[in-house]
DNA sequence: CCCATAGTTCGGGATATATGAACTATTGAA
DNA sequence: TTCAATAGTTCATATATCCCGAACTATGGG
């Protein structure tokens, strides 16, 4: 198989970041990165969000999110692991990660209580 | 003329202000109107970091600005001033414009040294 | 009314994205 | 070793986006 392509952390742009996090499922899938204890395979997310996510398509988003510089992908075994590279990033941009995934959370926060507004009692 | 639209500050998203700012141009435009002082016109960006920017593409471009939230444009004789939302985004995001932001000059130092590196005297 | 200035809209070519189908790599049987 | 199952990747292509020149619109003078 290819090995995989992960940029130096010299090379990695705000742009690129910008870029991989403006999908909203590619944020989706960078936050439980970020946040997981440990490594997790892709397959993890053929659903994201009660969507479901083709696995082609999947692989393109994890690319992306790879080429970025966001994560660093092993093969283990039949799977394919992937961890994010948050810290590294901290000491090339401090604290754009924590912002972009605060922010994320404040606006995920918003929706549940939009949603809950629509539907008041188990409708 | 068409009036311009405006998203409400809470229907501004991190996607948007993600992808928005994840052009080059762009950001550069949108850093440059955060700093100033006040409304700054188009034209004033026809050239950006040495590069000729149509004027159908910078159009595109601030309305994409626009369109995310990022700054407010208003017609002033024949001109269109537009200044950044960046005081709202703050309440609504906190900290999450500065570190874009903060992010942004890290690399463009950067990419001065390098530059500099690659050309020691007046080349 | 006509011209100049500042932006916008339109058209179409180039570029990027999403996804089903076919393919590859690895593991674990039989 | 061969076969099947699992996990991802690559390919083809339909769709959507982006870029930019040309034509258009709005505003403010002379």
């Amino acid at each position: 198989m290819k090995p995989l392509f992960h940029p130096a952390l010299a090379d990695i742009t705000v742009e690129g970041i910008m870029h991989a996090l403006s999908d909203p499922v590619r944020a989706a899938i960078y936050a439980e990165l970020a946040d997981a204890a440990d490594a997790l395979t892709c397959s993890t997310f053929l659903t994201v969000r009660d969507r479901d996510i083709p696995k082609s398509t999947l692989s393109q988003h994890f690319k992306t999110l790879r080429d970025a510089g966001l994560i660093l992908s092993e093969r283990q075994g039949v799977e394919m692991k992937s961890i994010s590279r948050c810290k590294e990033i901290e000491t090339r941009f401090p604290g754009l990660i924590p912002a972009i995934m605060g922010a994320h959370k404040i606006q995920l926060m918003g929706k549940k209580k939009a949603a809950a507004r629509r539907k008041p009692a188990g409708t």
